[in-house]
DNA sequence: ATATCGATTATCT
DNA sequence: GATAATCGATATG
């Protein structure tokens, strides 16, 4: 712990996606459950803007699956996608305009082994980055598995809509929230966005540079 | 190494 | 009826 961890405000969210998804590198988001804490830092991210983004899913109107974009900042919009996958986004700007930042990797921080359980990845041992064999020939966790991509990530946390949709981020009683514990990141690189057509050109993913956490294939 | 494809369902046209 | 802010498996060079 860097310094004492220090929960995000309604401010922080309450402003341009881009600026927020850029500020969220480097934070923790936080599972509280009963066995303890599931966290990660946050490495990837990604902007959605209400106005003149086609690819944003508030960009045809509100909506009754989209109606969290358009609420107050700080709150969690998930939606299922692909019949597969659950993803975790944050509300943006005032109540009453929409705009978003999607989640999309985590560097795992705690509870690593609830977390490669709720992924039915073997949980350990863990300390090699690569699925492998050790010596013994016993299988080897592959880290970068857990929670590299959006819907790994919600897996690993246990987020769906039913239990999450609407849900603060910003509370001190919500069991879903952000913290700062004063990690500084270096340097960040800007790219388009994942698994669009739409708007597929604009440079609005946010990751930390050099990260090995980031989604995609292993470089 | 990259490419392609099937899974599976809420949402909107 | 088509589509989708994905993932993991399989195929191919």
């Amino acid at each position: 712990m860097l310094v004492a961890p220090t929960l995000l405000s309604p401010s922080f969210f309450n402003r341009d996606p881009r600026r927020v998804a850029r500020a969220l590198l480097g934070k923790l988001l936080i599972r509280k459950t009963q066995r303890g804490n599931l966290a990660g830092r946050i490495v990837e991210t990604e902007a959605y803007l209400g106005q003149g983004d086609a690819a944003a899913h508030s960009a045809a109107g509100k909506t009754l699956r989209n109606a969290v974009l358009f609420g107050p900042p700080g709150h969690a919009y998930v939606y299922f996608i692909y019949g597969n996958h659950y993803c975790l986004n944050v509300s943006c700007l005032p109540d009453g305009v929409p705009g978003g930042v999607l989640f999309r990797a985590l560097e795992p921080v705690a509870g690593i082994e609830e977390m490669a359980k709720a992924r039915g990845l073997d949980p350990a041992p863990y300390e090699m980055l690569e699925r492998g064999e050790l010596p013994d020939g016993k299988q080897v966790l592959c880290l970068r598995k857990i929670a590299s991509g959006p819907g790994r990530m919600s897996e690993a946390l246990g987020v769906t809509r039913e239990r999450d949709n609407g849900k603060s981020l910003v509370s001190r009683r919500s069991d879903l929230c952000i913290v700062d514990d004063g990690f500084r990141v270096r340097r960040v690189l800007v790219t388009p966005r994942i698994g669009i057509v739409k708007s597929a050109e604009h440079p609005l993913r946010y990751v930390i540079a050099g990260n090995l956490y980031v989604s995609g294939p292993k470089k």
